[in-house]
DNA sequence: GTAAAAGTTAAAGTACGCTTTAAGTCAAGA
DNA sequence: TCTTGACTTAAAGCGTACTTTAACTTTTAC
């Protein structure tokens, strides 16, 4: 019969060290949801050790552009009572991986157009599908497909 | 001898609906120097048809993540007193476009690196450059090149 | 001429993603 | 035990990118 070892537990600065982040980010990941933490008994925080794997999945979808809701949204896939298996992150690998096609694909389609129509010189409003102010206006309605559709949406908040 | 024509100038509403921008936007934009108007003798703002390229830019540029900063900088390559030639616009392509391949690449690279690291379900910490806790520390560091150099910087402001 | 639509400003408000501050508590080593 | 460093909370502050509000003026249409 195996039995089995404790888990060491982190304090906030060590994880603030390893992970890259400043203690006040965790404390406000923490409130946001995106990560947990044990307390001790005079009321300070202990992590397990996999929640460096949630924040190194965090820098990393931020460097990105992904929003703190969507890294939410995604790190929801992952079980909240247990250490994530090899499936788990698999299964949000899928999911991340067609955004940042997604992505991919709306950055190189506005570089190939910035070199057909800013490029080129043409400087034809009317037909430019990248920078007519009128295709524009028409790309958040039903018919435009130019651009993946969440480029197309409005843009958040402020970034 | 020709003589010019006066260019026929655009009111606030009618750049709102073309550009797609809020009037607020317009007015915030012109408050940070990003586009210019003249003024009726009434105060209100007659636009010049170039600002809808100008916008049109800016729309582009923010959704692919460049802030008004980076725009403000790159819109300077800009005549300011002529509408801009197909020089002027090319010089802009040519310097967006640089900026453009760096954060595709960027992408791709964190793309890949999920694809053999998440995706391969090694959760290896210690040997994934994408996700290991301490690779991102090193990341700010000066011996790191696995991310493009901007997106090894802290991340701007909001979003 | 007049009423409604459109425009003006300054200032305050909003959302995101945190950091900073203030005032006090806990944990660990000598 | 004591002191120092690490930690706690709530609340306020900050930068970006705008929007909203309030009070008022200009333009346009009839």
């Amino acid at each position: 019969m195996v039995i089995a070892m404790p888990e060491p537990l982190l304090t906030v600065s060590e994880v603030a060290s390893r992970s890259g982040f400043a203690a006040s980010a965790l404390r406000y990941y923490e409130g946001e949801g995106l990560i947990d933490a044990h307390r001790t008994s005079g009321g300070q925080r202990r992590y397990e050790r996999n929640v460096l794997r949630r924040l190194a999945f965090i820098r990393a979808a931020r460097h990105v552009g992904l929003t703190l809701d969507e890294v939410r949204e995604v790190l929801g896939e992952l079980p909240r009572s247990r250490t994530p298996t090899k499936a788990d992150w698999s299964r949000i690998s899928a999911l991340w991986r067609s955004r940042l096609d997604s992505q991919i694909d709306a950055l190189v389609a506005v570089r190939d157009g910035l070199d057909s129509c800013i490029g080129c010189g043409c400087l034809s409003l009317k037909k430019c599908r990248t920078l007519n102010p009128e295709d524009v206006a028409a790309a958040y309605g039903p018919g435009a497909n130019y651009l993946p559709k969440r480029l197309r949406e409005p843009l958040p908040g402020p970034g």
